[in-house]
DNA sequence: GCGATGATGACAACTCAGATGTCATGATGA
DNA sequence: TCATCATGACATCTGAGTTGTCATCATCGC
C-alpha cells in the first residue's frame, strides 16, 4: 500500500498529525524550562540566546527576517538584538542590500558564548541521539517543516 | 552504515536534533496564534481548549495528571478546568484510585464541542497530510517523544 | 490506630514573554 | 517627485502561566 495517496491512509496521516502537535505543546515548555535554568550561565535570557543560535546558525540578517524566521514580532526580536548589543555579543554592520535596515552579525565575543551554548546543549542531546536514526531525525525535521509551511498565512505584524 | 552505533553519525545525529528544537519554538507559536484565532468560535480560550482535547484523546482524567502530561502547573490546570466546568463542558465524577481528586470527564456537549474543534484542525491538517508518509510522521513522533523524555526531569511544583 | 507526610483544591498575587500602538525617518518604486 | 512602505525607537498592555499559601483529607509507616 502507497501511503502518500488520498483515501484511508492519508486520513490516518492526518489523524496522527494531530499527535505530533499534542507532543509540541509539553515539549516546548520543557525546553523552554531547561534552556531558562541553564542560560544565566553564559548570562543570557531565553530571547537573547535565540538571537545568538539564529546568527550563528545563519549568518548575519536583519532584525525583520529574524522576526519572521521565528514568528515574533519584529519589536521583539529588536530588543533582544538591542540586549545582545549593550553585551556587546552582536553589532551591526551596513547592509548593502537594504540601507536603512542594518545586518545583525555576532562579534567574537558573542560567537564564543554562542559556541559555549551550543556546545552545553549538544552534550545534552547526545544522551539521546544514539536511540535514533539519522532516517527517522530527517524524516521529523521534514514533517515539522511541512507543519511550520501550512502555518505560514499565519503571521502578525 | 548503521546510523545507531556511536561515532560520527551519532555526533551527526546530534547536530540534527538542534534544528529539530529550532523548529519547535517557531511552530509551537504559530499554532499557539493560529489556535488562539480560530478556538473563539466555539467560546473556547486555548487553556480550556487543551483540556478538552486531554480528555477527549486519555479519557478522564485528574487534574494534577493533566499538569504533569502537559508540563503545566496544577493551578494553573486547575483554573482551565474550573472554567470548562462553568460551561458545563466537563464535569468532575468520584475517583476509585483517589478519594480527594476527583476525576474530570467531558460532558455530552463538551465532548461535541471538542469533536466540533478536531474536525475543524483536522480538516487544515488534511492540506498538508498527502505530502508526508505514514512512516515519515511515526520517525518524527519517535523522536519528539523521545526529547521529551529527555527533559522529563525538568519539572515543577 | 495514630501521627507524619504529602497530594489535592481553592484562592491570591505576581511575573515576564511577547504583542500592540504610534511616530518619525528614510528608503523604495511608480 | 510624491506616495508608500519598511525600519527603528519607545511606550504600554495583555494574559498565559507561575509562585505562594493554607486548609483539608488520604495514605502510609510505625
Amino acid at each position: 500500500m502507497r501511503e502518500t495517496e488520498h483515501g484511508p491512509a492519508a486520513a490516518e496521516v492526518t489523524d496522527r498529525l494531530t499527535e505530533v502537535f499534542d507532543l509540541v505543546g509539553p515539549l516546548y515548555r520543557r525546553a523552554q524550562r531547561k534552556v531558562e535554568q541553564d542560560v544565566p550561565l553564559e548570562g543570557l535570557s531565553v530571547g537573547t540566546r535565540a538571537v545568538l543560535m539564529m546568527l550563528r546558525e545563519h549568518g548575519p540578517m536583519t532584525v525583520p527576517q529574524m522576526g519572521r524566521a521565528q514568528a515574533l514580532s519584529r519589536q521583539f526580536v529588536q530588543r533582544m538584538v538591542n540586549e545582545a548589543a549593550a553585551r556587546h555579543l552582536v553589532e551591526a554592520v551596513p547592509n548593502p542590500a537594504h540601507k536603512r535596515s542594518s545586518l545583525i552579525r555576532l562579534t567574537g565575543v558573542g560567537e564564543t558564548v554562542a559556541t559555549a551554548v551550543v556546545d552545553r546543549e549538544r552534550a545534552m542531546l547526545r544522551q539521546v541521539g544514539g536511540d535514533l536514526t539519522d532516517a527517522e531525525v530527517t524524516a521529523c525535521l521534514r514533517v515539522l517543516s511541512r507543519l511550520l509551511r501550512l502555518l505560514d498565512d499565519v503571521d502578525m505584524d
